[in-house]
DNA sequence: GATGAATGAGGTTTCATTCAT
DNA sequence: TATGAATGAAACCTCATTCAT
């Protein structure tokens, strides 16, 4: 039955994806994840041609969806200010929801990156249009965006990692606001600053 | 002769660091490294009990000597403002003199920090003492130390990354005001804001 | 329904026998043939009982059919000039007819040939006999029979397999007589020669 | 030590011919050639990347320096009957010494054939060439080539394989006037026949 | 009869490490 | 110290076969 089917794929999916987050992809093996799907190890083979197929689905996929998510989420506001606070928000909500997508995407982004066609949505592109759009309505100063985008993305970034290394122990959830501030005001060099 | 040791085990960490930071640990053998450094696989064990040794030692070595090299810097100045201007500034000269390094830090960071040990110096620990100082002077608002820490390095890695990948061209020395000014701003949460 | 299976089988055979001949056995799995055949991998189990059964069902039905039909002809000729003449000429039409046929049971007869009993009747037998015949008669010197049908043979089989490989071009029923006359004068060395 | 290094090469080449002669290259497995020839399974990927070129290696080294071999006995030759006498002499003389290295040629030449390239010599191609020339001197008379080369291998590689399978037990070397006669009557259909 | 998902033994290949030279 | 051939455990992957539907 296809039924059958889509439910071992997604059991393989959780296993994988799991032990991807908890030992990086060249550490796991295909009998990891068999065991931990609790099937036998040629049937992943009859869901993935190979185990780079296999982790190249696994982030493509989330990492499309988180971007898809983030683009309809911004859509909904109108100044950068709001579209930033929205975007972490949700970045936060689902950090804490699966932190394990979000290790694994940390993880494998170095080798799967150089697989991502322009046509694909990603999450960098959609802050970068936020930050563009934002620059031509004057919202902000003028500046480099892709600079802008990589700022964005670390100081949201960094506290995640910082989290699943157990350095922070708050809920993502709880720093959401105080990040998208720290967004907002790296992007924003025009505002007066006491001191210097 | 120690001399010619000496040369060899150069060779043997220049190879490992350069392909450690294309390929990652785990896809770089030592059949690759020994090509790499022109010396036969059996040598690269005169100098190294392992592989994971190696990837340690390569590890340890530049992230002490890069946490001492700030702390440094930082101890000559006064203020935040002006230790963040010369830390940045000196860790985009030495990704500018050296990249291979950097990337590789980065890469092996998940695998490598289990073992770093309370005693040794980090670079984190560098930063993170001076905001805490900071704070206790009174020259930022309180805050969780640790996540301005981890927002202050989101903000100088990502765009590093990003250089590293591609996405940003600028030589990173020409980044470091700008990128030293957002790590100030982003600290800085009591600074009146123009929009909310 | 008994006709639905009969079609279903037909499909299998035919898929199998375009397979091995393309790729031979061992590179040829089942479920290439179920892909070929347009069924489930599964269904093949309910026709043979293993791939062993399937390849030797197909090997020995072909081989001992041609071996009739050959007899059959031979038989109503009565000399071994006449009777090369017609199994050679049939040879060639039944190539042309099915050549995958041909190259099936040329790549698999090295790992089915121990299987053959010696109550079947083989092509080899076939042509031995008529040697034989023709030697008890005095139609041709004494000689080695074995030896006699294994040129006979080389002489037809060799130009067959230049065919498959695209070695010759025209068809093999172009070739019957010429194939024919040079058998015959192969097992004929009394026959006075120029030269030597 | 280079010299260590060769040894092996030699025990694995040959225990790896004698079992692909034995049992087709398909179902030989590396595990049965190591334990062949005394060694881990390792060990034989350090003298050829894969069992894909370790038979391709077997095949064609042997292939060629058949062909060159050949070559080199009908130069001095003057005659294409003396030539195909010297070539099936040598020929079989060569079966009688190593007939595994007959058996792996005639089993995996499907196989290996395709990645024959026309710049390589081949037994064919050496044999064919004789027969162009013999017509062009008038020799024999004229008639397709490479149909009178098919005829000459098959001559001489069904008894081979019958001998093989044990159908004929004289030695290779016994037979060679006789299969050397019958290839020069086979290509002279000039020469008055008696019968038809 | 037919299906196709699942199995798992067994194949090929990789690679960190050892050791005789 | 340096070499590089050899090792063998363990990885990835294939595929004939089974079985619930």
């Amino acid at each position: 039955m296809a039924r059958r089917a889509e439910i071992t794929q997604e059991r393989i999916d959780l296993a994988a994806l799991r032990l991807f987050a908890d030992k990086g992809v060249d550490r796991t093996t295909i009998n990891d994840i068999a065991a931990g799907a609790g099937i036998a190890e040629g049937t992943i083979y009859r869901h993935y041609a190979s185990k780079d197929e296999l982790i190249w689905q696994l982030f493509s996929a989330n990492y499309v969806e988180l971007a898809w998510r983030l683009d309809r989420l911004q859509e909904r506001v109108p100044d950068l200010r709001g579209k930033l606070e929205v975007m972490v928000t949700a970045f936060c909500a689902l950090f804490e929801r699966d932190p394990d997508m979000f290790s694994f995407l940390l993880l494998v982004q170095h080798g799967q990156l150089p697989r991502v066609t322009p046509e694909m949505k990603t999450p960098v592109q959609v802050v970068r249009q936020a930050i563009d759009r934002a620059m031509a309505r004057g919202e902000i100063a003028r500046q480099d965006p892709e600079l802008a985008a990589a700022m964005v993305f670390g100081i949201v970034l960094q506290p995640a990692t910082f989290k699943v290394y157990g350095r922070l122990t708050q809920p993502m959830t709880e720093l959401a606001g105080s990040l998208a501030a720290a967004c907002w005001r790296a992007l924003d060099p025009a505002t007066p600053q006491k001191g210097h």
